[in-house]
DNA sequence: ATGAAAGCGCTAACAT
DNA sequence: ATGTTAGCGCTTTCAT
């Protein structure tokens, strides 16, 4: 049988309405499951087969405009500097929120004004944002989203953030983490690779930060190393390192610490025995290298747990604090 | 000086209106810039100051119902399963849409039915979807989409799909490239990985069968090596490859043949000396491990001709044909 | 150069 | 149990 060519090529709920031969209320009614609504099973059925047959698919920018919430999460985030444990999360989250009803939305995120970032999220009014990278939370912004109706303004940050369900978790845990694991090692003369790409220092920094904070205490001594992410930039580092009697590095991350470890090698420095190299995230790429590195990983909250707090966010609710983020060491062969 | 509290939480343009002095249709002209109407520079002025001084955000849901279309470009992919090469070319093509007035999303993927699927993209009525990763475009789902005015319908295939505008991209190519380097370096006894992981498949089985392609006319012998991504069965791979007097192996991807590579040198096996190892995708992985691996990347055309061509087909426009998606041979040393 | 008015597709009082 | 009706915030003829 040929597909029926409808004149309109829009189907409607006026259109579902006009085949089952009810209102446009009872389409409603029926396809939204109304529940102070009684409707006959009949009615019912009538009404499901007819949308059925027509292809019919709600349109959710009217539904949303006309019921004035929306079932949008935004969450900002660019793709390509996510990492492997990040996104992994970001899926269960999406799951999660899913099966709650709501549509989750990754909205890239390469605005460089808070403001004007939270301006484009705005214009979607969503339900929920949730932006848990790099996107900085300004008074402003959040005030841009609380006027575009938000309910739910979601972050992750060292110190809670005013009118933000934040969820705390401090960079500099992972640098505190990292130095008290190379002490315990019994190294003391430690670099702390500091990467140039732009947009990393505000999570380099405050790792460096608690990298200080130990060895204050524990007189081990701390060095910040530059470095660019290439594998010149890498080798040069490994001579350096090398020069300056350091006994271990904090590589930032593993993909950093994952290319100096191979410079290290390269140049004849064997790791760890000489030099001890601990990284961060817990990528595969930790697994797979040998030495098998030493990482830092974190713990999020479960998705589950995460969906949860959000939807009593937006439902007007008020949720339980979730727990702090924890980092934790997962000693391998590079330490 | 604190915040202002209007008593109406949504400021909507009829509030800019009335504070500017003119009429919702002036603002709407100022706002959109449209051509057709001539304003005044003082009135101009006076809307913009209006809208800047109330924290105007237009409503895009309302925005794009009113006027019939949307400027939302739905790119469907589950972010977990986004290699580095894909996900960087997707930053670059939401900037490129971007900057032509698009708002891009990502819509997390992980319904199994193709039409269920298409159906949540039809929700948000997209002028765009681009489904350039697993996600399967029947021609159901592509008739739910044209239903619902989706302008643009972009995919990725080894065909042309009918109703689409497929960008042309063979997975059994990869396999062709690895193993006419493989059989170049002189080796004829060539293992292939095929991951046990779901959803890996579809690309998995293209490139075994380009692989058989080419070693059928050039006196070489595949052989399948189902393997799962753990270290564990990495290990058992790398001791049934020795088992077979394997001398090659095309790891898939990059993220398997290294970890297939790190345990081969654990068993004692010379990479490349005795056993070459080449991947695919060309992840920063490739060159972090040593030996560093040998990779296949690909070249997808740039995201601003790309753009180019979406932007074309919403306009109603038809796109020049864009170039058939390139994979070349990275050779490094584990090869 | 600017305004009045209609209506996009949908939901939710309020009727019946 | 189902229908009538009034908008949600915006764009766009058509007047003026």
């Amino acid at each position: 049988m040929p597909p029926e060519q409808r004149p309109t090529p829009h189907i409607t709920s006026a259109d579902v309405a006009r085949a089952a031969g009810v209102s446009r209320t009872t389409v409603s009614f029926v396809l939204n499951r109304t529940p102070s609504a009684r409707i006959s099973e009949t009615t019912r059925a009538k009404v499901l087969a007819a949308a059925e047959q027509l292809g019919y698919v709600p349109h959710a920018a009217a539904r949303s405009l006309r019921a004035g919430r929306s079932d949008l999460v935004v969450l900002p985030a660019s793709v390509s500097a996510m990492g492997r444990l990040f996104s992994d999360w970001v899926d269960e989250l999406e799951t999660a929120l899913g099966s709650r009803g709501y549509t989750v939305v990754l909205h890239g995120d390469r605005s460089t004004d808070p403001v004007t970032a939270a301006r484009a999220w705005a214009q979607l009014r969503p339900a929920a944002v949730m932006a848990m990278g790099g996107a900085r939370l300004t008074p402003e912004a959040v005030q841009v989203l609380a006027q575009a109706g938000t309910k739910a303004v979601v972050t992750v940050s060292a110190e809670p953030v005013e009118g933000v369900f934040t969820l705390i978790g401090d960079q500099a845990d992972i640098g505190i983490a990292a130095t008290e694991h190379l002490i315990a090692r019994g190294r003391s003369r430690i670099g702390v690779v500091m990467p140039m790409e732009r947009g990393l220092s505000a999570f380099a920094e405050p790792r460096l930060a608690g990298a200080r904070r130990v060895a204050a205490d524990r007189r081990a001594e701390i060095t910040p190393l530059p470095m660019r992410y290439s594998d010149e930039a890498a080798a040069a580092l490994a001579v350096l390192c090398r020069e300056l009697g350091l006994d271990a590095v904090f590589g930032y991350n593993d993909e950093y610490a994952a290319l100096l470890s191979a410079a290290l090698a390269d140049c004849g420095v064997a790791v760890p025995e000489q030099i001890a190299v601990v990284g961060a995230d817990d990528l595969l790429l930790a697994r797979v290298v040998r030495p098998r590195l030493t990482s830092v990983r974190y713990h999020l909250p479960g998705a589950d747990l995460m969906a949860e707090a959000v939807d009593r966010l937006i439902t007007g609710g008020s949720p339980a604090p979730l727990p702090r983020i924890r980092f934790e060491v997962l000693p391998r062969q590079s330490s």
